[in-house]
RNA sequence: GGACAGGUGGCCGAGUGGUUUAAGGCAGCGGUCUUGAAAACCGCCGUACCUUUACGGGUACCGUGAGUUCGAAUCUCACCCUGUCCGCCA
């Protein structure tokens, strides 16, 4: 959500801002639609105040029994009423008009956000790790996977369907594995809180993140109403909704491990094969609430907690910085974490960690206060994955598979696997 | 799912159509007093929007939305949420 203030002082940067994006001019018909609705208001809080005053003085004329010249005020009060519910219904008009129409409008890039439209605009920053060398020729995770008899596609597809696995036995033990791993990481050595939030919202949270109104076709629903979160930054940062923070508390930061769900309505086709892009995985997320002028050191910050799992697993990933036109809408600036998979011989998206500014916060009137100040200020959110466990199984398995098909547990995750060292066929 | 009771400012709580401009209290902030603190006393003490160069002025908000009325925290309707009991259930 956008501020109509600062559209109203500053037009042209705003439209050249969103020109990044890809969107075209929006400022001059925002402007129009905003100086309608303030007209509106202006005459309908003048009425109104002279209905009230009017009506005062009938109460005070019936007080003194002085029937006559109460029915003279209310006569005059009457006349008002017509001119009344038209402003209403303008105001109401208007004001509805412009806030979809705001809230229709991705964030504007940072200015260190790089020019372009689609991935091939995005900036490699750094690479951590090296790629092993194989003495044998990688597999991909699905052929790993269904090998040891762990990685159960045809049963995805007769539970639910395509986009659907069944993980088992020991890689099911190796994805929990991960998962308490990230969570232990966030919560000992970055000072995040362990939430388990809903992984059903409603429409204000689903709006507030920015889900909604745009993206519902990108989420699943319950007949009921309710949302399936296609990420744990939904709930997470809707705790911050409708509150004024004392500053003092600031940041917050929470982590969860929860479910996702994606309809993945606009990727057919893409990844088809595998686990990479599934309806339904686990990710465990980071979310950062903090006062406006601390977005962009957290912004590290959260980054270096994502890029620390991908360490301690010692996996080589490069670290990107997206380009203005391959951002999601709610993002001011993105990194993404990319992990090479030696199977598929590519990097590939397993994390994405984004400063939001207020844009959510407006959405939300997620808002702080600083100790002794009047003023309110929204604050400014932020969200990584750290990571998607989901997508860390399938890394994992692709650079520690040996040739023989089995799986090496790298040394940070063993704590976590009962004394299993080694992921391999077993039985039958 | 059924029955009943509720939802008022940061918190407690009064308020069933018009001097209510939401009483009063607590917490908080400032002041007087005090060596300092406490107590007492005095004052301040919500959010947003519109308007104004500014000082200021205005409007809305008592769970949400609609309605009745000259006028609604108060009356009507729908919905949401909370509590208690019953039923069901991991």
């Amino acid at each position: 959500m956008h501020d109509i203030k600062l559209i109203r002082d500053n037009p042209e940067a705003f439209d050249r801002a969103i020109a990044r994006r890809g969107v075209a001019p929006l400022s001059a018909n925002l402007i129009e639609l905003d100086r309608k609705r303030r007209s509106a208001q202006t005459e309908f809080d003048e009425l109104q105040g002279k209905r009230n005053t009017l009506s005062k003085e009938i109460g005070a004329a019936k007080a003194k029994k002085d029937e006559a010249r109460a029915t003279e005020l209310m006569t005059e009060v009457a006349a008002l009423k017509d001119r009344l519910g038209i402003l209403e219904v303008e105001q109401k008009a208007h004001e509805e008009a412009l806030t979809d129409a705001l809230s229709r409008i991705p964030n504007l890039p940072a200015e260190d956000v790089p020019d372009g439209l689609d991935e091939k605009g995005n900036v490699e920053l750094r690479r951590t790790g090296a790629p092993k060398n194989y003495s044998f020729k990688p597999k991909e995770h699905f052929d790993l996977g269904e090998g040891l008899g762990y990685m159960d596609f045809a049963n995805g597809v007769k539970l639910a369907g395509a986009r659907f696995t069944v993980v088992k036995s020991q890689l099911a033990r190796l994805e929990r594995a991960l998962g308490q791993f990230m969570l232990d990481l966030h919560t000992s050595e970055f000072g995040y809180t362990e939430m388990q939030p809903p992984m059903l919202v409603n429409d204000a949270t689903a709006f507030g993140t920015g889900q909604l109104p745009k993206f519902g076709d990108d989420l699943f629903r319950t007949t009921t109403g309710y949302w399936l979160i296609p990420t744990a930054e939904v709930p997470l940062t809707n705790l911050a909704r409708d509150l004024i923070i004392d500053e003092s508390e600031l940041p917050w930061r929470f982590t969860a491990l929860t479910a996702c769900f994606r309809s993945e309505a606009g990727a057919a086709g893409r990844d088809t094969r595998g686990m990479i892009r599934q309806h339904q995985f686990n990710k465990v997320e980071l979310v950062s609430i903090v006062s406006p002028d601390k977005s962009v050191e957290e912004h590290e910050r959260m980054t270096e907690a994502a890029e620390t799992v991908l360490k301690r697993l010692d996996l080589p990933f490069r670290t990107m910085l997206l380009c203005a036109g391959d951002m999601g809408g709610a993002a001011r600036k993105t990194y993404d974490l990319e992990v090479w998979l030696p199977g598929q011989d590519q990097y590939r998206e397993i994390s994405s960690c984004s400063n939001c500014g207020d844009w959510q916060a407006r959405r939300m009137n997620a808002r702080c206060r600083a100790p002794g100040e009047k003023q309110t200020r929204f604050v400014h959110t932020l969200n990584g994955s750290g990571l998607a466990v989901g997508r860390a199984l399938i890394a994992v398995m692709e650079n520690y598979q040996n040739e023989d098909g089995s799986i090496s547990v790298p040394d940070a995750l063993k704590p976590y696997t009962n004394g299993l060292i080694k992921i391999e066929k077993v039985g039958k």
